[in-house]
RNA sequence: UGUCCUAUAGUAUAAAGGUAGUACAUCUGAUUUUGGUUCAGACUGUCUAGGUUCGAAUCCUGGUAGGACAACCA
């Protein structure tokens, strides 16, 4: 039973209305994307709550498009907005777009100015903005705003039909000049736009202003609890104050506060600059904090879920530790990705006691947290690939790796004890030599040696190259929403590295796209689609938790 | 000098007048053929002042702090 757990204050009311009888205990919900840009993961935060309602109290949840403005919207957009929540593993009920409604919204105008609830204003916007007010003093009437019904219908009739440019004349609802709320001064629900409409085309040169057409919509498809992020709040009265005054079904408004991530921006508006600017390679580009970005970067549907879980829904400002994000993906990858062996920064280890010329098949498990992944082979010879950061000329206490006189055991095959190393002219570590011990390989191990330290490995000669794309945040400082200066002097110049010479083992050469793999020590990887045959290219999703990078660091 | 929203560990989020709990983060220790995982433990919190009540994180009042609102954007 879910009454162990407890209700966010969404799901309370919800519970309420249904135990209340309220719209017969139906829950209908929507999630509302503008289709002006691609979703990220503060819209999954929406989109698990919206559809993750309906699912909890046997209801519904419509995808609705509220594309009433023709000039920031595109189709592109709607396909990306219905993949992504595809993937998220979320289905609507309907597909239904605002523009849908526009014969509708216009009845309903139409009806408001015959009840003298809206009037056609000729002033220009920034007149319209004088006679706002401000927030501490009440605006001014216009003096277009007794207008006869007949003359605003006439007047409307003619926006529609063409008769006036852009910016010409506006509806404006009849609400209350001096309200204390901003939103209620006469708000414009009717704008003139000769503009192209990725849907309706030509057809309309009116489109509805947001207050106009959000609620309303709401109200057609009869949506019984609409959930909005909290800076609508002041929008509710008016969006109640339509559905009273056109009289039509009460859809209710309810708001809960927009994710917030630390090293992350959640804007649409800088995430296209991030985009057109080119700092970033696209939409997907794995350091987005987009859906698509996420994807590509190796974040599957269900991680996203259980931080969106995990987060919970409150009212109250947040930032959230980015932190969770990555530990959801882990939590899961640890239990479901192969673990494979990958040298990153490479230097040779040579065995000097290892006949030349001999390979053996080293068994290697898939993954040691699920026996029913299986084991491969991985072939094994006397000149080997290991971290550079393995090896250190001069060690200090408890670095359990190599170095002159210390012995590690290569993963899955022998313990072997260096013996001596070789720099070149730079003064680079090249080359470690080592001895390795025949009793003591893995499996048959009867050596009687326990080493603190394993290491991965490739065989030399067995080895494919791959290009490995090392992503890190976006951003170098905290809240980055709040952060001093311009948002994009806060990115951080390392975000990506790239390496081009990755030597993998020989069976990364068929990873298919998506293949989502633990690179042994190094962190959790996936195939990206920019692979090409024998040239695989790896995305690092997220590193391992490091506790010797830490205790190193000090 | 308006209206509205919010205030619980470092970060989030529970506790619907009755033991302040959970997760992430951080730190210890154990286990480990991944310095991963797992396990055990530690750490730290109700913004403030009053009031109501046998009893307040919760209800009321005042204060303080943070946020939203003045696009022909959504």
């Amino acid at each position: 039973m879910s009454e162990e757990k407890s209700l966010n204050f969404i799901e309370q009311i919800i519970e309420e209305d249904i135990a209340n009888g309220t719209h017969g205990g139906r829950v209908l919900t929507r999630f509302p994307p503008e289709p002006n840009g691609y979703l990220h993961i503060g819209h999954a935060k929406s989109i698990c709550l919206n559809f993750g309602l309906a699912l909890k109290y046997n209801g519904q949840t419509n995808l609705r498009f509220d594309d009433t403005n023709p000039i920031t919207e595109d189709t592109e957009y709607v396909d990306s907005i219905k993949q992504d929540i595809q993937w998220l593993g979320f289905n609507w009920a309907n597909e239904f777009y605002a523009s849908d409604y526009f014969e509708q919204l216009y009845t309903f105008a139409c009806k408001l100015i015959e009840q003298g609830y809206a009037y056609v204003d000729d002033s220009t916007s920034e007149e319209i903005a004088a006679m706002k007010g401000t927030p501490t003093e009440p605006g001014k009437e216009s003096p277009y705003r007794n207008r006869s019904a007949a003359e605003n219908l006439d007047l409307f009739t003619q926006m529609r039909e063409g008769k006036f440019k852009d910016g010409e004349k506006v509806l404006r609802a009849k609400v209350d000049m001096s309200a204390p709320n901003m939103h209620m001064r006469d708000p414009i629900i009717y704008r003139i736009r000769h503009a192209h409409h990725h849907r309706t085309g030509d057809t309309w040169c009116i489109y509805p202003m947001y207050d106009f057409a959000h609620g309303q919509s709401d109200s057609i498809e009869q949506i019984t609890h609409s959930v909005c992020t909290l800076e609508f709040i002041p929008h509710r009265p008016l969006y109640d104050w339509f559905i009273e005054k056109l009289n039509i079904f009460p859809s209710h408004q309810y708001e809960f506060a927009r994710l917030n991530m630390t090293y992350a921006i959640m804007s649409k508006r800088k995430l296209l600059q991030l985009v057109n600017e080119n700092h970033v390679t696209g939409w997907d580009d794995p350091r987005m904090p987009t859906i698509s970005g996420l994807r590509r970067r190796g974040y599957t549907p269900d991680s996203i879920r259980q931080f969106c879980e995990k987060i919970g829904v409150a009212k109250r400002d947040n930032l959230i530790d980015i932190s969770l994000l990555e530990f959801c993906i882990r939590e899961e990858l640890n239990k479901t990705a192969n673990r494979v062996m990958a040298v990153l920064d490479p230097i040779k280890l040579v065995l000097a006691n290892y006949p030349d010329g001999q390979v053996e098949e080293m068994q290697v498990e898939n993954n040691p947290e699920d026996t029913t992944a299986g084991s491969r082979t991985v072939p094994f010879s006397n000149t080997l690939y290991i971290e550079r950061e393995d090896f250190m000329e001069n060690p200090p206490k408890k670095f359990f790796r190599l170095g002159v006189g210390l012995a590690v055991r290569l993963k899955s095959a022998y313990i072997v004890k260096c013996d001596s190393f070789e720099k070149d002219a730079d003064g680079n570590v090249t080359t470690v030599y080592a001895t390795y011990l025949p009793e003591s390989k893995s499996g048959t191990d009867n050596s009687g040696l326990t080493v603190k330290g394993t290491i991965h490995w490739v065989s030399a000669q067995h080895a494919a190259t791959a290009e490995v794309r090392l992503y890190d945040r976006l951003f170098k400082v905290e809240d980055v929403g709040n952060a001093e200066g311009d948002f994009k002097d806060h990115i951080n110049p390392e975000s990506l590295t790239v390496i081009q010479h990755a030597y993998v083992e020989p069976s990364l050469l068929e990873a298919k796209e998506g293949t989502r793999l633990q690179f042994m020590r190094k962190g959790y990887f996936c195939v990206d689609k920019d692979s090409k045959p024998g040239r695989p290219v790896f995305n690092r999703t997220v590193t391992l938790k490091d506790t010797w990078a830490k205790e190193s660091k000090r």
